[in-house]
RNA sequence: GCCUUCGUAGCUCAGUGGUAGAGCACUUGCUUGGUAAGUAAGGGGUCGGAAGUUCAAUUCUUCUCGGAGGCACCA
């Protein structure tokens, strides 16, 4: 039997043909696994054509852990339609299917799928003169390919996993089709195991854990506002706190400018032409105010307001802004995607000369940061000069060439995104990846060769000139909220020591030792985030309920521990640590 | 904003065209217990909001607000 199933070009496609330079794909492996997904939306396809003869079939590729398929169909499928499809797929692949590949002209093709608008127009847009169909026994599809020969070279183990709207081509004026989402392995093991990888990420959700530990409210008054509560003000305190304290060693100033800010500015900003849709904005005496959708141009107003001289460059302004955005409703999700949220923002204003040194502290910054809480795998890149861009060539150039040079120079691998730089300037972005794999943009260090000019921002220079100074936007962990969010579903709630609400249940094993427990957290509680659980409860029941709010110690206090002096300390897991005496068990927390 | 779907007690969720139920939590009593749920009793809900159909609506219909999963969007 062939072991080969198709061949991967050197530009990375899959194909039938043994192109040069391409390389074979054997049985099993990770691409042929993404061909074997690309056989089951053609599979997929012909349940569906069997089950609603009418349903238009359009594009149907592999994606991550699966593959999808998008039909135009008279009416939205239910539950019901979805495990008839899904029985029907396995019938099919009961029976077997091979894919026959046939090579035909435009004109032909254009006869074949006369009634389906959609792949008439996939077809007008090649530019081949000469397309590809893979023929199946009930169903023939436009496809690229490739394929495996036939279905019986594998066992297909899939399940459906939604159904979705999704924009025809992806444009959101033209008509939702229905996307059928559905995952496909080899194996039953590796179905199984994807499948509870599903359960796992609902499990860590951080909605779930923001109820369970107490930390913060998403309520139908505000809705994409958080409403924190304490135990969530207290996590979100320490963390502005630990990068308050960071900043400082880096001689950064922190400011706190308006949320509410006349359109005047605004306008001059250019945010009012081009942003106002996003800006939740208010009338009051006949003047127009606008929510912050940002903080630099408040920051410049800042800067603007003292006489500057090159012997204060960089002139480091940070702000943990609060911001608003107006982002549809559609859009909103839990804490990663909100209307309200608390930027840890700050604007540097210095020389050309002076970006390597910035930008490579601010680097080394937010690689500390981000292993402090916990992250240790994080990607970097760096975007260039889009087409439409204002500042000169050399501006450009020079900026580019200082930000590859911070990245390498720390032996950092970065990717080039060319051309995605933001009209004003070039940025490295770092994106973090997570425990379930999953990959979030946060940090990001943004040259501005815009902005203050645009406001008139003016320093004076060795020779008494006005000089317009370059002004760096930086973000660490971006949005506050959103970083709550990951770093609650990294952690399954069990957050690092230095940031979590609570550190500590001091629990009495009965009622005759809760004055002592009481008189301990007086003791212990300037130096430690400490409760006590004095409730009329089992010690088992106390132990449970502490560790179901991720509280990652517990100290039991009983007869022993009173004659001793000593306390012994469990963690999560239920490991103990003597610890002599008071001295030492703050020593612990610090 | 669009598609699908959901909204019942503090939380998780059952249920019904005749104004509701469980578990956990909570309160009280008993229990004073040594490492993940001791025990009994009790309180608690205009069934997201508005309108309509009906003798009767939490249940059906429409609108509206909010959530979830996607799509589009994300300076």
């Amino acid at each position: 039997m062939n072991e080969i199933v198709a061949y991967r070009t050197l530009d990375g496609d899959y194909s039938d043909d043994n192109i040069q330079g391409s390389k074979p794909i054997k049985k099993f492996s990770e691409d042929a696994l993404n061909i074997m997904r690309h056989d089951m939306a053609h599979i997929l396809a012909e349940a569906v054509i069997s089950l609603f003869p009418t349903a238009k079939p359009t594009i149907g590729p592999f994606i991550k852990n699966g593959f999808y398929y998008d039909f135009d169909i008279e009416r939205s499928l239910n539950e019901e339609d979805i495990n008839k499809i899904e029985s029907k797929m396995s019938e099919i692949l009961k029976e077997g299917r091979g894919f026959d590949k046939k090579i035909i002209s435009k004109n032909e093709a254009l006869k074949i799928f006369k009634g389906n608008s959609y792949k008439i127009d996939l077809i007008e847009n090649i530019k081949d003169k000469k397309l590809t169909l893979y023929e199946q026994k009930n169903f023939i599809d436009l496809c690229k390919g490739p394929h495996h020969q036939n279905t019986s070279e594998y066992d297909a183990h899939f399940k459906i996993i939604n159904i979705s709207g999704a924009y025809w081509r992806g444009i959101s004026t033209n008509k939702m089709l229905q996307r059928i989402y559905a995952t496909a392995w080899f194996s039953k093991k590796d179905l199984e195991n994807h499948l509870k990888n599903i359960e796992e990420a609902k499990e860590r959700n951080h909605r779930k854990l923001g109820t369970e530990m107490g930390l913060f409210l998403l309520t139908e008054f505000s809705a994409g506002n958080v409403f924190w509560k304490a135990n969530g003000l207290t996590l979100y305190s320490n963390i502005t706190n630990y990068i308050r304290e960071e900043q400082r060693k880096l001689n950064y100033f922190e400011v706190k400018t308006p949320e509410l800010v006349s359109n005047e500015l605004w306008v001059k900003s250019g945010h009012w032409d081009n942003f106002k849709e996003n800006m939740f904005t208010t009338e009051t005496d006949n003047k127009t105010f606008a929510l912050k959708p940002m903080n630099c141009p408040c920051h410049i107003v800042l800067f603007n307001s003292e006489l500057i001289t090159y012997k204060d460059l960089p002139l480091r302004y940070s702000e943990f802004g609060k911001c608003h955005r107006y982002e549809p409703s559609g859009a909103l999700n839990g804490l990663f995607r909100v209307r309200g949220f608390t930027m840890d923002d700050a604007h540097i204003f210095c020389t050309e000369d002076q970006i390597y040194e910035v930008c490579n502290e601010t680097s080394t910054l937010i690689e500390k940061i981000y292993k402090e809480f916990g992250f240790t795998k994080v990607k970097y890149n760096i975007s260039t000069r889009p087409e439409k861009s204002i500042g000169s060539d050399e501006d450009w150039e020079n900026a580019e060439v200082q930000l590859k040079k911070v990245l390498s120079d720390s032996g950092k691998i970065f990717n080039i995104l060319e051309g995605e730089g933001a009209f004003y300037g070039p940025k490295i972005e770092f994106t973090l990846e997570d425990s379930l794999g999953r990959e979030w943009q946060c940090g990001t260090i943004q040259i501005d060769f815009n902005l203050p000019s645009r406001l008139g921002a003016k320093y004076k220079d060795k020779n008494d000139d006005n000089k317009t100074p370059i002004m760096i936007h930086r973000a660490l962990v971006g949005s506050l909220e959103r970083f709550i969010a990951i770093i609650l579903e990294n952690t399954n709630g069990w957050l690092p020591l230095l940031i979590t609400p609570i550190q500590l249940a001091i629990l009495p094993i009965s009622e005759k030792f809760a004055d002592y427990c009481n008189e301990l957290n007086i003791k212990i509680n300037h130096k430690i985030r400490s409760i006590v659980d004095d409730s009329d409860n089992k010690l088992g029941y106390k132990i449970r309920s502490s560790v179901a709010k991720k509280i990652p110690y517990t100290l039991v206090i009983g007869e022993k521990e009173i004659e001793s002096g000593n306390f012994t300390l469990r963690n999560k897991s239920g490991e103990n640590k003597i610890i002599n005496n008071i001295e030492s068990l703050i020593d612990f927390f610090e």
